[in-house]
DNA sequence: TTGTTCGTACGAAAACTTTCCTACCTTTAG
DNA sequence: CTAAAGGTAGGAAAGTTTTCGTACGAACAA
């Protein structure tokens, strides 16, 4: 009896994050663009389907739409830091109880971290010490 | 035209890691006692609901059923540490291009990341090094 | 002018996930 | 024996997310 019908920010889906990223990346970009990129980076999708997609999301105000032209214009209403700060936060609550020194445990022991990793993280740490 | 009918792994869902870390925790479990943990520890869920997604999981091969008793015993099919070392994977993979550093950077500048969590995460550091 | 290309709009369908209703069986208290 | 409580099974419904078909207008080349 409750749809999600909210205007303002819930989180974004699998698929508007995709798109959110290619904004990200290369700043306000129209349907084709997005499109374009993600055919060649990530998948085959129809354009109609990227469209719709994203005039969903800017009825919901994760994008801001420049109309003023006819191929409109649409950038991130959401900031890349905050909108990934808030999903790592929710996925290191759900996934490891919340507890940052886990992930980081279950991250060392992976095989797809590299040695080159660990010494970048091994240095971020000693600057953070130095402030 | 092509419905998910794969019988084994894709990946859980939500609702199907729920399921998933209360068995983690407390071992080969009935539903009785899944649906009564995750109304304690997560939310209102009717005891039917939880049997049903519990059923679907086992004949996607998450989870196994003993059914030698009237009350079935599900136990997971999945380990916690690969599963969640997947999980983990594929969410630095989209979020953070796959740079682990990256992560770290965007969990370090968390709020949320008590000075406690980063001293531990050091110490971790610390260890893996004399090793 | 005319047809082709490229754009938006919008509704419906499809896919996927989650919830609930109903039926029916077994166990147990009285 | 009977009623109540507690199990499983399954299908249908509801909720969400994603994809696609169709219509139609604007730009542009021939």
């Amino acid at each position: 009896m409750s749809k999600q019908e909210d205007n303002f920010s819930s989180e974004p889906t699998k698929s508007e994050l995709e798109i959110l990223q290619v904004i990200w990346q290369n700043g306000p970009s129209t349907v084709r663009f997005v499109n374009d990129t993600l055919n060649e980076q990530k998948r085959p999708v129809q354009y109609t389907s990227t469209l719709k997609l994203m005039q969903i999301m800017a009825e919901k105000k994760m994008l801001h739409r420049d109309e003023s032209s006819m191929k409109h214009v649409y950038s991130a209403a959401m900031g890349e830091q905050p909108t990934k700060g808030a999903l790592l936060d929710k996925f290191v609550d759900t996934m490891f109880n919340g507890s940052a020194s886990s992930l980081m445990m279950q991250l060392l022991g992976n095989k797809k971290t590299s040695q080159a990793e660990i010494q970048e993280i091994k240095e971020l740490l000693n600057k953070l010490d130095k402030s």
